[in-house]
DNA sequence: AAGCTGACTATGG
DNA sequence: GCCATAGCCAGCT
């Protein structure tokens, strides 16, 4: 497992319930800007991991579930979401800019 | 080795 | 708001 995969497992785990973050500000604060691509290969394979990744609440810029087919079944990450309190107009987060979650703004260094 | 793919994003028409 | 382009880069044919 690359050094890469594990810092954006970190990354993820200490997203708080109730709140999403996304691909590219992961990206970011790994001082990877406009790798976006690679933090969800990193969620692609978070499933082999270890240690529990919430994987769910990384979504794309827009607050749209674009990885739900990677889980259980397409609804899996809508539920998990939805258990949390975040409520959905079709596929996509209502109200995400409320939920958004910015590591590179909310964790120290 | 070269080309394709993708859980992305930004920009422009 | 929808479609096309273009960066992005690790992993898989």
């Amino acid at each position: 497992m690359s050094d890469f995969f594990e810092m954006v497992y970190e990354v993820v785990r200490q997203v708080p319930p109730g709140r999403v973050t996304t691909y590219g500000a992961i990206a970011r604060y790994l001082g990877m800007a406009g790798s976006a691509r690679m933090v969800g290969w990193a969620m692609n394979a978070s499933h082999a991991y270890h240690t529990f990744v919430p994987a769910h609440r990384v979504v794309n810029r827009n607050g749209l579930l674009t990885g739900k087919h990677h889980f259980d079944t397409p609804e899996a990450m809508k539920e998990l979401l939805a258990s949390e309190g975040i409520k959905f107009r079709g596929d996509k987060i209502v109200n995400f800019s409320r939920h958004f979650w910015d590591p590179s703004a909310e964790l120290p260094f």
